[in-house]
RNA sequence: CGGGGCGUGGCGUAGUCCGGUAGCGCACUCGGCUGGGGGCCGAGGGGUCGCAGGUUCAAAUCCUGUCGCCCCGACCA
């Protein structure tokens, strides 16, 4: 078998851009940094959307659209929020191109008077927003979210991870208490929590970030971090408490129940495109995508085998009958008769692209009334019964979503140690994984750690490791341990 | 912004050092044999070698400039 694939173990960023390409699910643009999404990668962006807005709407929320173009000035409301993303906006500054001998260029009379942000993300105009729709404590909550495309000028990308353009969905709520916006802020933590593990299949830490690594302009960022198989930790949503930091900066109040005028509380959370790429490097292998079957476009794939018309119907009449029953189950399912491809190249290809279940058959099956039933997550193929063949593939798909869960979970299991001595954790750091230690809470120890082991503070987990020690570098007193890792 | 790599049919590449008919694999088209893990044989079509200058009888190849992309680091989701 040709080996198109970069084995992880010899290259793992080049398999990830390997995979990428075999299973269709981006090409690079020919704009630095931006990607095409294909078909087979946006159809999983669209299953996790549909997933991610039931449980929005579960959960109170409404779906709403906000600009692209910010203008300016409202970037510089908020000081935090200004120093953090200032760096890496998209300024539109002009509003028209004219024809020149070769080509086109910009036309200067057209210079804009405000210039335009294109939205590195949108607090600032939503709250601009909100400030007129708000008055009364009985105008509160507002529990909002968009679908969007942001743009932060990143220096250095990475399809999926981090690509100048990326789709994802921001809530962005107001509360009339302080308390309110908290437990809004962790509910929606809990939300991406559930979804990771029981749609993604990708186990996932709770946390609050250090205030290095906190959200420009929240009051306490909460993620959830989970673990690739090269050992190093991805960022897959963070959900922020704001404070009154927004309703300050545009001058958001409500009159509440005693008469006073209060500022607004608020809380924004967001996963985007990059859940792809976690997605990816969470469970694919060296044959290509592995995909968790209520993520997956197609959850079933049916192959015929046959030497001639008659063999290609008989196989055609039983996989029919095979397709109608597994469709009336409620799963997805393709007959890939396509006559270009022989067998043995359609299972290499489904297989590059995740297809979580094969069936391949052909004319010995029909004889015998059996199915050759393949799982892409642990490559192991058997032979089973055509009665009843719905249901055993139903619970099949369950086996195996739960599996690579539980898979997963113990690799990063595997990959979690505990220290307290700064030396071993300097020689452990370099296999990668998670490492919980003591830290003494202040930015100049993160530092150091960072600058002198490239590993960041990933979270303060919220409930685990909660016991007092002392930091691995200093030594002073620490409340908790905290979570470590290299990371994306 | 630093370091490295790469631009040659749709894709992947050889050729570049040492200038002289642009080659190979995959894909594509047609015909046939095939078909339970990326099949085989035969016949075809397709490339102004990233772009712009320069040197030369002659440039993918040498020189100058320029554009772009990828990878690795520093910053970030």
């Amino acid at each position: 078998m040709a080996k198109r694939i970069t084995n992880r173990a010899d290259d793992y960023s080049q398999w990830y851009l390997d995979v990428i390409k075999e299973a269709k699910l981006a090409d690079h643009s020919p704009v630095r940094g931006c990607m095409v999404i294909r078909p087979n990668g946006f159809s999983i962006w669209e299953k996790m959307k549909a997933a991610l807005d039931t449980m929005f709407k579960e959960t109170g929320h409404e779906n709403a659209y906000f600009p692209l173009f910010i203008p300016k000035s409202f970037l510089s409301r908020e000081a935090q929020h200004v120093e953090g993303f200032a760096k890496e906006c998209a300024v539109i500054t002009h509003s028209r191109l004219k024809s020149v001998d070769n080509g086109v260029e910009v036309d200067p009379e057209s210079k804009l008077e405000e210039e335009l942000i294109v939205r590195p993300t949108s607090e600032t105009i939503i709250w601009d927003a909100y400030r007129g729709w708000i008055q009364s404590y009985r105008d509160l909550p507002i529990l909002i979210n968009q679908w969007a495309n942001v743009v932060r000028w990143e220096m250095r990308t990475r399809l999926f991870l981090r690509t100048m353009e990326f789709l994802w969905q921001e809530g962005h709520t107001a509360h009339a208490t302080e308390q309110e916006a908290v437990e809004e802020t962790l509910q929606m933590l809990e939300v991406y929590r559930t979804f990771a593990e029981e749609y993604m299949a990708m186990p996932v830490i709770t946390g609050v970030k250090t205030e290095s690594e906190r959200f420009a302009g929240a009051v306490d960022t909460y993620c959830i971090e989970a673990l690739m198989q090269d050992g190093k930790a991805l960022q897959a949503g963070t959900s922020h408490f704001l404070g009154q930091n927004f309703a300050k900066a545009f001058d958001v109040k409500f009159q509440d129940r005693d008469g006073e005028h209060k500022y607004v509380w608020a809380s924004s959370w967001g996963v985007s495109t990059r859940l792809i790429g976690g997605l990816i490097m969470t469970h694919s292998d060296d044959n290509g995508l592995v995909l968790p079957p209520k993520l997956a476009p197609v959850q079933v794939v049916v192959v015929p085998i046959y030497k001639n018309d008659e063999e290609k119907l008989a196989v055609a009449e039983y996989a029919a009958e095979l397709i109608t029953r597994l469709k009336h189950s409620g799963i997805s399912v393709k007959y890939d008769d396509r006559e270009n491809y022989k067998p043995g190249w359609k299972f290499a290809e489904h297989e590059a692209q995740g297809v979580p279940v094969r069936v391949a058959i052909g004319p010995r099956d029909v004889q015998n009334g059996n199915l050759e039933v393949a799982r892409r997550d642990t490559l192991e193929k058997n032979i089973r019964p055509m009665e009843g063949a719905a249901e055993s593939i139903a619970e099949l798909l369950e086996t195996i979503q739960n599996e690579m869960l539980q898979r997963a979970r113990q690799r990063m299991n595997e990959a979690t140690r505990i220290t307290d001595s700064y030396h071993d954790f300097k020689r452990t750091i370099e296999d990668g994984g998670f490492i919980y230690a003591h830290w003494d809470g202040t930015a100049d120890t993160e530092t150091l750690i960072k600058e002198e082991t490239k590993a960041t503070i990933r979270c303060i987990p919220l409930d685990d490791f909660a016991e007092p020690g002392h930091c691995m570098v200093t030594g002073k007193p620490s409340a908790r341990r905290v979570l470590f890792a290299r990371s994306y």
